[in-house]
DNA sequence: GGTTTTCTGTGCATCAATGCACAAGGAGGC
DNA sequence: GCCTCCTTGTGCATTGATGCACAGAAAACC
């Protein structure tokens, strides 16, 4: 059963019964229409109609296909007005993607942003590996970090992630709490594994201090967190993250050139519709309210 | 929602991801394919695919397209299968359509036909007006006399019906019986009232005997063997309806000449189908049991 | 890292589907 | 009974869709 197109010609003389009305209906000439139908008796090997000087009157397997093909365009007319309507509604499923180490700061955001939309189903997908926007993986993507950029993705900077350097308070009790950097040497320090890293603060620090000081470094960034509460040395943590855990120690306050950009980026396809523009409204108004951020 | 085919076009890229895997599938080019992707989007005013490398990944209102185009498929498939087999098969609806004066006749071939064939659901439409095969009205007609050869229909002899003079009983009684033509001044006779009947019967009354002696005419058939079986004269009926009839007494017997032919006719379309075929050769085969018929 | 494969995308030539003009025939109205 | 309108049906010209060839890019594989 190819050629779908003849099937709605069909259709439709099955409808009105003749020929011309079809054609009109069709907005094409009524020859293309009896060649249509000609040709889908023919593949079929059964006649759908009986020709007469009134029109065609459908048979038994014309009034079949007559009611099939009913359902069919009145099901095609809902799934046309439903693609129409989607992209200026907010609704369906919003796919947003991070790294996981701003999930908390976000997690908020995109919970008042599901009860504005109510129509909207929030998935936030965190994975070590960076989700393609291109294979439409995400609507939304939140990177940190000037990262590489590529054709069709609008970018956006959303806020910047102040960090500052930790102290556990246990560290603190046994090796003491450097003042400033000059009070660096003798300390143990907590750092990325990744030499690569784009983080400016882990930069930094391997600039700052040698390398055997490094006491303990991780790829995983949640687990060089868990080592600074742990005790294991003085290393970098977000502000967001830090405040408010009375086992931290402040050991330098937040600096300018320590700061990641957060950057917002959408494929181009996406960006224009109404539903992730809402989101990334909703997105930057919150990220206004952030405090611990530059 | 025009252009079914592009619909169909969408449906096999969304289910393969591939523009080239549909084009396979589709037996186009994948140049086309691309252009049917492009125009329906352009006329949805909203993206199906994310275009990559790999190939297209359907975004949500693909999604829903494939979704409803699955079951738009499967139901033409299902469709087509219903359509090619049912002129292979004996089942669905058989429309046949007779004078009423043979009903009775035809009425138990029709049964015993049901039963042989339960699938087909018979329909018998006795009507004053001759219902049109090339309108669709019917699959087959059962006709009396030799009435307009039209093209497009195949005319087939199915028996000839025998005619005789009856009279009631009451009749007979009142006014005797006569033993032939010459002694028919006197009596009363029951004939059509459609001057130009083609029934041959009527045809040889109304030149036999006086047109005063015609004492009771109707335009229907069965109005004129009432009017037989009331006494109010001597009139023809068709032998199959008189014999049995204990209050009726044959006047005349039957005579070739009083006998109509009765025709099978079958639109040419539908002649050929095994349904048809089939009801042909059980109509055929019944009437060679048809005792009362030349 | 280089090579191969696979996929998309586009300009150009071709072909088939479409539109047009006209014929024929039946139905209905005056 | 004649005329008119509406319908189907077909040969021919045209246009629009299709196929082809090639480019380009990304992924996979050795």
């Amino acid at each position: 059963m190819e050629n779908w197109d003849e099937i709605r010609t069909a259709f439709q003389v099955a409808r009105l019964g003749t020929v011309s009305g079809a054609a009109e209906v069709l907005g094409v000439h009524h020859a293309t229409v009896i060649r249509h139908i000609d040709a889908l008796e023919k593949r079929l090997g059964s006649k759908l109609f009986q020709r007469h000087a009134r029109g065609y009157t459908p048979t038994e397997a014309g009034r079949d296909l007559l009611a099939v093909a009913q359902t069919t365009e009145e099901q095609f007319a809902h799934l046309a007005s439903r693609i129409k309507g989607q992209g200026e509604t907010v609704s369906g499923e919003l796919v947003v993607t991070s790294i996981a180490g701003v999930a908390d700061l976000l997690t908020p955001v995109m919970v008042s942003f599901q009860e504005k939309w109510p129509d909207v189903r929030v998935r936030f997908l965190t994975d070590m590996r960076v989700f393609r926007l291109d294979y439409g993986e995400a609507h939304v993507a939140i990177r940190a970090g000037a990262g590489p950029e590529e054709p069709d993705n609008v970018v956006q900077p959303l806020a910047r992630i102040r960090a500052a350097l930790y102290a556990a308070r246990s560290y603190v009790d046994r090796f003491g709490r450097p003042g400033s950097e000059e009070e660096f040497p003798g300390h143990r320090f907590v750092c990325s594994d990744n030499e690569t890293t784009r983080a400016p603060f882990h930069r930094w620090l391997r600039a700052t201090v040698q390398p055997d000081q490094i006491a303990y470094s991780a790829t995983e960034p949640a687990a060089l967190e868990e080592a600074v509460l742990a005790g294991a040395g003085i290393g970098f943590m977000s502000v967001f993250r830090a405040a408010g855990n009375p086992d931290l120690v402040e050991v330098l306050p937040p600096r300018a050139e320590w700061e990641s950009p957060l950057r917002i980026v959408t494929h181009v396809d996406l960006h224009r519709t109404r539903k992730v523009q809402a989101f990334l409204v909703h997105l930057k108004e919150a990220a206004k309210e952030w405090k611990f951020c530059g």
